[in-house]
DNA sequence: GCTGGTTGTGAATACGTATGTATGCCATGA
DNA sequence: TCATGGCATACATACGTATTCACAACCAGC
């Protein structure tokens, strides 16, 4: 069934060691003996096997990515570009949906079946990245990470994303403003939040804690979230939300409600996913470049893995920008 | 750095295949050896090599899933379940995304570094199930085939669901109807146009060709070809969509374009994907079962790759159902 | 005390590739 | 003519697991 070397080898009339060095244009071997051993394996058809390759080199150029709602409309804009940087980085990507099973998990990611690990779920609280650490899986976070000093990490600059927002809603006059935050665990859902009341705070702005949510970073969680909000009293005029799939979750649940934007309430998102621009959504939101992101998150953990990498700890971040659309408006 | 069974048999005081049994509760290994090889094991921290496992037992557990555009918001709600069932029987996944570059493609999935593959973005023209035939390897078709006999498949009845439409809409009484159809070397593509045709002219209902479009299930499909249909004379008053993705996209530019739905215009989806029923589009659609689709191709998959299956082919055909909701109207 | 069958374990080996080391060959220069 | 060195290739082996086969130890039965 399988074609091996040795067939190639036998075929070519030279030894297996000389196959493996010609068709990998190692120099040591003539230009004549490669040419031969080229014809031999196209003739037979001949792959070389990655197991056996993986044994001897003690290298599987294999990358796992572990997310946990793939249907969650975020994390395919950043798989596809990290897939594509993985892959022209020679890179094939195992992709793996952590539920709550981190056993599970563990077990995976720990026999040696990858040679690194992209983290797009690190919550503040999470142990996998100490598991990976004792065994010198070298991994980076994407998008959230833990926080502490000593990550390697590809980031947003959240906080700054946070400040943006709330400086524009108290440019147009919102003094009773309320936040749908991602979950506490999450470096995104804090550091956005962080930003957001601290320049809130500078304008002598308060965001009382009956006008906030937090929760996943899900759609439910902004559809769910309105009726809440709107019963607050005063009832806020603008509402910032941890990401765009929550915001759009929102303005789902305001048309259910009757409630009209921007006329009612000025909602604003973060990530500026292309959902964001569509017609019907038109959503005010903070842009940062998810595929840079993504792309510098593999470029990351492949320096890592090879250990060109600074051993204190890498930690990119990404500028934000805000992105007027049709979702924000004078607080009336 | 990598604990070995070799590690762990020297601390038990067993030979190395020992251990192997041991861990894999081979009945053969006594109950007080196979205790002492566990706690070996748990000190040592040790997990097999999969690396090493594959190379001896020529199966490595892993299955690949071929899909063309990740960010298009159908391929997620196939990835997820999918990822699901085959991570339930013990298979890992690795994410494939094929652009053109079909030579790259064969080359990873040949060198014998997964058990089979999952083929989601068949086009009828595909060179691919050939060459994966000829070396052998696994592989089935989900939601998208050949069309050829001798296929493993799990797809949906697009035919019937075409049909559902048509009658639909002929009792709606639409006389004057459009269709964006998929791109004609799919299957999907064309079963739907088919099923909606032949049930269009059992009505009597014809479908001209300036009242149809063809193209990628992309949003911006959808998106461009709204002002082309209402170029055409007389103007449709529906318009059937390869699938929600496309759907989404009329809406979006009807939204744009003024143009009111459904009083002005009639639009039906395939899918039913979950965006479909949020609220800003509550789109009237074809329903099937997307994650059985998934599950099931990964059952067929795994049975292919035991060899429990009938030489012949298995094609699994999902039923499909009309879902009213608010895109739809009579005619005017 | 021998045979024959079980049961549990170890030795040897296969799997396919890559690599460190040794070997053979040839040209060069004295 | 022979030593030297560079080059091309072969030999041996490593990588970590699973499996085949052989072999002990043990027991039952005669």
């Amino acid at each position: 069934m399988g074609i091996t070397s040795h067939d190639v080898a036998r075929l070519a009339g030279v030894s297996q060691p000389t196959v493996s060095r010609a068709l990998r244009d190692d120099p040591r071997v003539s230009e004549a003996t490669r040419e031969k051993v080229r014809r031999a394996a196209q003739a037979l058809n001949y792959v070389p096997s990655e197991a056996g390759r993986t044994l001897s080199t003690r290298a599987t150029r294999r990358v796992g990515v572990i997310v946990t709602d793939l249907t969650n409309p975020f994390y395919p804009h950043v798989i596809a570009p990290l897939h594509d940087e993985l892959s022209g980085l020679g890179y094939r990507m195992m992709l793996i949906t952590e539920r709550s099973d981190e056993a599970v998990a563990e077990e995976k990611l720990l026999d040696q079946s990858m040679d690194g690990v992209v983290l797009a779920t690190a919550t503040t609280d999470s142990r996998l990245p100490a598991q990976l650490e004792r065994r010198g899986m070298p991994y980076v976070f994407l998008n959230r990470d833990t926080g502490r000093a000593g990550d390697f990490a590809s980031v947003v600059d959240n906080e700054g994303g946070g400040r943006l927002v709330a400086r524009e809603l108290v440019a147009l006059g919102h003094r009773h403003v309320a936040g749908v935050f991602g979950a506490a665990n999450t470096t995104t859902g804090r550091e956005r939040e962080l930003g957001f009341r601290l320049a809130l705070a500078e304008a002598g702005v308060g965001l009382v804690e009956d006008r906030v949510v937090r929760g996943a970073f899900e759609y439910d969680t902004g559809y769910r979230a309105l009726p809440a909000l709107l019963a607050a009293d005063p009832a806020p005029t603008a509402v910032f939300c941890g990401n765009d799939v929550v915001a759009i979750g929102v303005l789902n649940a305001a048309l259910a409600a009757g409630v009209k934007v921007p006329d009612d309430l000025t909602v604003v998102g973060f990530d500026d996913l292309p959902m964001a621009a569509w017609e019907v959504f038109r959503l005010t939101t903070v842009r940062h470049d998810l595929g840079e992101l993504s792309r510098q998150a593999a470029r990351l953990l492949v320096r890592r893995i090879a250990g060109e990498v600074d051993p204190g700890g890498e930690r990119l971040v990404l500028p934000t920008e805000f992105v007027p659309r049709a979702t924000h408006a004078r607080a009336h």
